[in-house]
DNA sequence: TTGTAGGCGTTATCAC
DNA sequence: GTGATAACGCCTACAA
C-alpha cells in the first residue's frame, strides 16, 4: 500500500491549509471555486479518502447502519430478507453509509447487541425487520433516542416510530380481484392464525374484496401455522367442505405450495395464488404477490438519512408500499 | 444515553491511570491481579465499552470484515448466500469482529469498492464468495497484501491464497452412490457447460463414481446453463436417447427441478437428485446435496482471524468441507 | 476566504 | 507494575 494519504498530504500538495481541504470536503460553498478545484484535483490525484475513524471520533457519527440477519427460518422465506439486504446495502452505499450485520437469538440478546454496537461503533441507526406487538426492542431504542426504522408496521400504534411496510391487504386484494376476473366467486383463503398483524392484514384484503363483490366469505377461510404440509392439510379441508371454494388465495408461498399439492388432481383446476414471490414460486409456476423489497430498502435509507441529516425531522415518517401480483401458470 | 464512559472515567473510578486500564484490556498479564480485578469491576460497573474508532485510529485495525452481498441471481440460490452470511456474522461476532456489507455490479467496481472500503474504514479482511479463473479481485488484494479468504477454490492454483470450499465432487459422488445402491446403473448427469470450476468438479464426482462401478458414462451427461427450463429441456433430451438413463444427478437444484418436470410422467419413476439443498428442494421433496454453509463460514473466520492474529501465519491455509446428501422423496 | 489551536479516546513509548 | 506524554486524522471554533 502506498503511503497513507491524509488531509495534510492533500493540503501540502494543493498548497493550502488542512482546514481548507476539510472545507472543500464538508462545506464546499465557503471555499472559493478556484481553490476548491485545485484541492479537488489534489484529492483525486492522491486518491485521498476520508478516514471514517477519525471523522467519527470528532463527530460522533459513524455512517454505519446496523441490520440484523436472521437464521433462515422456515427456509422458504430467506430470499425475502436477502433481497431486502441487498437493496439496503446498495442504497446505503450511495448515500454514504455502510451496512453492518449482527445476529441475535432473542430479544434480550438483541438489545444487548444494540448496547454493544452503540458503545463500540457509534452506530447511526438500526433497521429492524419484523416487529411484533409490544416489541421491547423498539421501546429500548426509542427510550435511548437511537434512530431506527422498522421494515414492518408497529401494529399497536402506527405513529410511534418511523417504518416502511408493504401493504399486504392490497396484495391479497389484487389476488382476489384476479380470481374474480377469472370468473370465480367462491374464493377461499388459507391464512395464519389470527393475532399476527401481517397475517390479519393479508386476510382482510381478501375478505373486503370478496364482500365488495357481494360474496359472503363465511366458511371460506382456514387458519394454520406456516408450512407446506400445513397448507396442504388446510386446503384439503377447505376443498372437502360441502360448498368448496373454486380458487385459493394464500398468505404465503409455503401455504400456497401446500395448497397446490391439495388441488393437484382437482377438476376443474383450482387456481392458487401465493404471497412473497419467493424463488420457489417462480420455480413451480405459482402466481404470487411480489413485495417491492428493493424499494422498501430504498425508503428505509431515505427515512434514516432524512432523520439523520440536518433537515427538519418530520415526526415519524412512514411509507406503505404497494405490492404487485406476478402472474404465472397457477392463476 | 448516560454520560459517555471512556477509559478515563474507568481510571478515575478505579483510582488508576488510563494506561493501566488500557493494559487491563489489552495486556492483562502485565497488570497485578489485584489491580486488574479492581479495574475490571469499574469497567463492569460503568458499562464501559472500547470505542472502536479511537482504537482503530491508534492501531490502524478496525475489527471489521467485509463481504459482498450479491443480487439474488437466478433467485433459486439466494438462500445459500443467506445462510453463509448468517454464519459468518455470528462467528465473526464471537471472535470480536463485525461484518460489513458491500455490493458491486462487476469486478472493476468491486475493486473500486475495496479501495473505498480500505481507505475509509481500514477493513481488516475481505471474504469473497465465488471466484473464477484468473480472478482480478484476488490478484488486486494479493498485490496490496490485504488479508482475504474466498469461499470457493481458486481453480487455477489452489495454493495462491487461503480458501474454504465444499467438495462438490464428493457431493455428486454421494448422490451417484445413492442411486447405484438403489439398483441403478445407467445414471445420467445434468450439468453446466464445461469450463466452470464448480461445474466441472461436480461432474467429475459423478463420472468417477460411475467408472468405479464399472459403468461407462459416455453419452450419459448433458450440459446447459443453469435454469429450470434448461434443465427440463436437457433432461428430456437425455431420456429420449436410445439408451436413456434410469436416474439423474444434477449440478444444481434449478436443473433438478427442470429434470423433475421432464421425468414426471416416466414409468418406472426416474429418481432425481439436486445440489445445494435450497428451500425449493425441501418444498418439492427433492433429494439434494447440502453444503455445510455454517461450518464454511466458521472456517472462513478462523482462517481470517488466524491470519490476522499474532499466531505464526501458516501459508495459505485451506479447508475443503464435505457436503451431505439429504434424502427426500425423489431418490 | 484562509490559517491556527485544541481535542475526540485510544494505545505505544518511555520514564519512574 | 504503574503513570505521564505523544500521536493517530479529523473537525470545529476562533483568529487573521
Amino acid at each position: 500500500m502506498a503511503q497513507k494519504v491524509t488531509i495534510a498530504t492533500v493540503a501540502r500538495q494543493a498548497g493550502v491549509s488542512r482546514q481548507t481541504v476539510s472545507n472543500v470536503l464538508n462545506s464546499p460553498h465557503v471555499v472559493r471555486e478556484e481553490t476548491r478545484q485545485r484541492v479537488q484535483e489534489a484529492i483525486d490525484a492522491l486518491g485521498y479518502r476520508t478516514n471514517q475513524a477519525a471523522r467519527q471520533m470528532r463527530t460522533g457519527r459513524s455512517r454505519l447502519i446496523a441490520v440484523r440477519i436472521e437464521p433462515t427460518r422456515d427456509g422458504i422465506n430467506g430470499s425475502v430478507l436477502d433481497r431486502f439486504l441487498h437493496g439496503l446495502s446498495e442504497t446505503a452505499g450511495t448515500a454514504g453509509y455502510r451496512v453492518m450485520l449482527y445476529t441475535a437469538a432473542d430479544d434480550t440478546r438483541e438489545i444487548r447487541e444494540y448496547d454493544d454496537l452503540l458503545g463500540a461503533y457509534d452506530l447511526d441507526a438500526f433497521v429492524l425487520t419484523g416487529t411484533k406487538r409490544g416489541d421491547p426492542r423498539t421501546a429500548w431504542l426509542t427510550a435511548r433516542d437511537v434512530p431506527f426504522v422498522t421494515f414492518g408496521r408497529p401494529w399497536d400504534d402506527p405513529t410511534v416510530h418511523p417504518w416502511v411496510d408493504v401493504d399486504g391487504a392490497d396484495g391479497t386484494a389484487q389476488a382476489t380481484r384476479r380470481l374474480l376476473a377469472l370468473g370465480h366467486r367462491r374464493i377461499g383463503f388459507v391464512g395464519w392464525p389470527v393475532g399476527s398483524g401481517v397475517g390479519d392484514d393479508r386476510r382482510l384484503g381478501w375478505e373486503h374484496t370478496l364482500r365488495a363483490a357481494g360474496v359472503d366469505p363465511t366458511d371460506l377461510d382456514r387458519q394454520t401455522e406456516d408450512g407446506i404440509g400445513e397448507g396442504e392439510r388446510v386446503a384439503r379441508d377447505l376443498l372437502d367442505a360441502p360448498q368448496p371454494p373454486t380458487a385459493l388465495v394464500c398468505a404465503s408461498d409455503s401455504l400456497a405450495l401446500g395448497a397446490l399439492q391439495a388441488v393437484r388432481a382437482a377438476d376443474p383446476a383450482v387456481p392458487v395464488i401465493g404471497f412473497d414471490d419467493t424463488p420457489v414460486a417462480a420455480a413451480v409456476g405459482l402466481t404470487s404477490v411480489c413485495q417491492p423489497l428493493h424499494q422498501a430498502a430504498v425508503r428505509c435509507v431515505e427515512l434514516l438519512t432524512g432523520r439523520l441529516g440536518d433537515t427538519p425531522r418530520q415526526t415519524h415518517p412512514q411509507a406503505l408500499l404497494k405490492p404487485r401480483l406476478v402472474l404465472r401458470q397457477t392463476a
